[in-house]
DNA sequence: ATACAAAATCTTATGTTATAACGCCGCATA
DNA sequence: TATGCGGCGTTATAACATAAGATTTTGTAT
């Protein structure tokens, strides 16, 4: 258990709302105005969002969204791994790692809900032989530093 | 990323259920009929089994149970940490490592859905300065040796 | 410009997972 | 016998997610 020393610096919503657009493009995928709204608003919430407070929120500017309307975008966006899906809390955050592809390793205060982004280090021990790894969810659930004053 | 190296034999249901009981023993909670059958299924499933689906195979030696039924006993057996909780499957497993309190971490086949219990060593880099953590969710998804023949 | 195909979205309906709330029963204790 | 509590049944509903088909938008070729 060794405590962060690195800078982990977060980036803006406007920030990442620019590296999307750009990853988007890179990969030739359509930035519609639906997936930027809802990766927007991802990226605004400062905790994990839940898909159907997401589905609240996009009304009434985009109509009465319906539930597929809204998976489909999140499922755009963690495809192109740009949001995250945290699965013990079935939320959803923007990745603050804009490179995607990486193994995405998060810190949750049960107090605050404040979530930490880091990037796992892929020394796993004790991996089954033969067992070739596609996806990791590491998620781990505990106190903030301020929740615990 | 290191491949395992030691023994890990697999328990038996009966085992298992040996082991549970003495368990609950222990801690002084009553096993009860409900929760043994439960903790069988469970035990005896050789992938991580749905809560519907302990419900169906509940019927109808155990009458026509309903959902809060399996719920409480599932909460019951992994307060004691004999049952896990796979959170991305939405599933739950026999604890192989009938200590309690460990750390869980799984691997596990997207084709034939087996897994492989682990012990996870608690060496975790890059904590948030000053962050308790309380519980840790650690699975890895990929193929197995068997699968990927 | 027009036609076409593919991608994105909308809509309806349904499936899946989980909990709230209340009441009853059986057992332990005083 | 009264009292309290753990365990469980039951009803209802909340919360999360997807299938399938119709429709619109968009880029591309003619
Ligand atoms: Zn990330
Ligand atoms: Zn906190
Ligand atoms: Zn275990
Ligand atoms: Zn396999």
């Amino acid at each position: 258990m060794t405590t962060c020393k690195h800078e982990h610096e977060h980036k803006t919503p406007e920030q990442l709302l620019t590296i999307a657009q750009q990853i988007c493009d890179q990969r030739g995928r359509r930035f519609t105005k639906l997936r930027e709204h809802v990766f927007t608003l991802v990226a605004k919430s400062n905790s994990p969002i839940k898909a159907y407070d997401l589905l609240d929120q996009l009304r009434p500017e985009f109509g009465s969204p319906k539930p597929p309307t809204v998976y489909r975008a999140l499922d755009f966006l963690s495809g192109l791994g740009l949001v995250h899906r945290v699965e013990a809390l079935n939320a959803y955050i923007a990745c603050d790692h804009s490179l995607g592809g990486h193994i995405a390793e998060f810190f949750i205060c049960e107090k605050c809900e404040n979530l930490e982004e880091r990037s796992a280090n892929d020394h796993i021990d004790c991996v089954p032989e033969g067992f070739e790894i596609r996806r990791s969810v590491i998620e781990h659930y505990g106190i903030c530093k301020n929740c615990a004053a």
